[in-house]
DNA sequence: ACCGGTTTGAAGCCCCGCGCAACAAATCTC
DNA sequence: GAGATTTGTTGCGCGGGGCTTCAAACCGGT
């Protein structure tokens, strides 16, 4: 049997195009997704009414809105299908329920003294998904699992290449999660869905290229969206600036002999620099600023060559917008407009005079918000063939 | 007046689906059209009509196959149909006419003595327009100009933002050779329109995710392919990698201070290194591999530079292949799996694993195919709007 | 309170574009 | 030359979105 019809593909883009909007946007009425669709009145009344038999919107009576005319039903994501996110770290597993309103109905930091394997973590989130099947989420229609791990991870297939920190290497991450608790399941790496999350809802909304770096305590990662959407490369590895050399101007600013960007820049440079063992980064933010000339010279000196490496990739991609997460937002935030004139004379002008240098605006959620948004994928790509499935 | 239709998108996609195909692919039997997009017989059928009638595309006979079953008539782009690209260099004006087969009927180069302004530009190109359109090209339906440029081109407006070596600053090229001409006018940066020639035709053919760098005789340009597309970045400035500062891990090896990668990785020091003054790139070649140990040292030198430069784009960006051009294909040509050795060392492995290093395998067409490309590329995307306007 | 103006939902109809089925045509093999 | 195979051709059906008409629900002014 082919294709009933090739014109199922319209109406599946439509869908996929009404489902995203009261996703993205939050509620909006029918009337305004007439507007910015830019179909018929009387098809987005066949959509809506297909998506709300399929149970991914409901609507609801119009908002009270003191225009003049008919009020229009207000079309919301049904708050009941919903993704599980994890993010499984160093020293805690932190795992989600995500609801397709952007909700986030119930949240657990599982703390950790020792490593768990693959294996354990499959099997710690297929637990807490079936706890709250029983309890919390009860009448919710989980659509699948998304997870950012802090490594290399192969997009086809979700297998873990290399995540150093968690000791994992060609583990088959996305198979495990997806067997333990038998939902379809994606896995990205932790930068490219920060960044996701950013560019969606937080310090890069509305910019179509972004640059996303994030600083953690393990290295520097970073996620790339080009176009409006998230630039994976060839195996899916895209993004990953703490490994590049960038040009270190003086001799006295280099540490590591032939360092990468990571041993440059890094946490605990900057952690022994305001004298401070471990710190979250609000205390260590607090730190940089209240530190003394020598701790001032090291923020400055990995400014220098964070500038470099930003100037770099700034050159290869154009970006509007760079977005700085983690103890690089700590660093640029001293002095965000200095930042970005260092850049700027480390580029050609046109390239750099619209350039915007941003900190990251999610919390820690944005992980979550980024794995959520991976697993709400598929569904968001075709409203319909979840249904039918 | 609305759309008519919103279903005319579906018309409009398919028909541009088939253009493509004979465009790229060169001519095709209808039943293998019918393969490769999945529509019914009978709607290839009406689809072929509709582009005979708009005079893009010709049908002929059967091609003799040897196969059983009724011959399918075989549909190749119409040669009549043709885009003029235009490349201003330092020394030289070229002008071509090439047709939607992917012929080039028409070419001429044209010495000069002093650098052209943009006004002088335009006039000639429009004078050879004209004289062609009298002469060779009388029956030719001519669609547009396209324009590659050697510097920054913003991509809304296609106004010059700098070409140094033209001595160009904020000249609306596209606007300037579209008034000359009469015809729609497309402007765009050198390499990032010879990496879609490559992409589409050349040693990246094949692969949807490239690194293209092209070394010149005024520095290092690049253009990115990202999904299968050119990557413009915000303005349109991406893959100015020339700009960049790698790592230098020796400090032997820094010959300019503090100085971007076209500084170190240059035309000049090679050719000063083999001890010629002036040479075009084959010679230069025959230069390189026949030199002695000195100019082998500069090459090396060259080489590993290179090689981090390439390093940090890999990790950025995880093209599937790199393709490099001009003299950065000679200084790599020396020992191909050796620069990606040490591209590899500096990469992380999954990252490298599959990447492909290879010369750029088009000849100076390249330019004006990806030129004309781009002044296809409304054609392309729309092939009844054309036929409408 | 009522009435006109305005906006939008609801229902029926039309048309566009593609798929499908049946038939005809052109080729190969034996 | 007959059967098999592949593909063009033709007519019909159907899905899906647009349009038109009518009704519903709101506003404001008198």
């Amino acid at each position: 049997m082919s294709d009933p019809t090739a014109a199922e593909g319209v109406r599946q883009r439509n869908l996929a195009r009404l489902l995203r909007l009261v996703h993205l946007e939050g509620p909006l009425s029918r009337a305004r997704l007439t507007e910015s669709t830019g179909l018929n009145r009387s098809t987005i009344a066949d959509l809506v009414a297909e998506l709300v038999r399929e149970g991914l919107v409901v609507e609801r009576a119009p908002d009270p809105s003191r225009r003049v005319g008919r009020p229009s039903p207000v079309v919301a994501a049904d708050a009941r299908v919903m993704a599980i996110a994890a993010n499984p770290e160093v020293d805690a597993l932190t795992i989600a329920a995500v609801g397709l309103d952007r909700g986030i109905p119930v949240r657990e930091r599982i703390e950790l003294d020792r490593l768990l394997s693959p294996d354990e973590t499959a099997r710690l989130i297929a637990e807490r998904v079936e706890a709250w099947r029983a309890g919390e989420l009860a009448d919710a229609h989980i659509v699948g699992v998304g997870l950012a791990v802090p490594g290399l991870v192969r997009a086809a297939d979700g297998l873990v290449r290399n995540a150093p920190h968690l000791r994992w290497a060609d583990a088959p991450v996305r198979d495990l999660v997806a067997e333990a608790t038998g939902l379809p399941t994606v896995v990205g790496n932790d930068a490219t869905l920060g960044a996701i999350a950013e560019h969606l809802f937080g310090a890069a909304a509305g910019f179509d290229d972004v640059v996303y770096l994030n600083g953690g305590a393990s290295g520097i990662g970073g996620g790339l969206i080009v176009h409006g959407q998230p630039l994976l490369g060839a195996g899916g590895y895209t993004g990953e600036f703490g490994q590049n050399r960038p040009g270190i101007a003086s001799a006295t600013d280099r540490r590591a002999d032939d360092g990468v960007l990571e041993d440059e820049v890094s946490r605990a440079r900057l952690l022994a620099a305001v004298g401070l063992h471990a710190a979250d980064e609000p205390a260590l933010a607090a730190a940089v600023s209240a530190a003394g000339p020598t701790a001032a010279e090291e923020v400055a000196r990995q400014r220098r060559i964070l500038s470099t490496a930003l100037a770099n990739a700034v050159n290869a991609l154009n970006p509007s917008i760079v977005v700085l997460g983690g103890f690089l937002a700590t660093i640029a935030a001293v002095d965000v407009p200095g930042l970005a004139t260092m850049v700027q004379e480390q580029t050609m002008s046109a390239t750099s005079e619209q350039l915007l240098i941003r900190v990251a605006s999610l919390a820690e959620d944005r992980l979550l918000i980024g794995a959520a948004e991976a697993a709400f994928a598929e569904l968001l790509r075709d409203p319909g063939g979840a249904a039918r499935s």
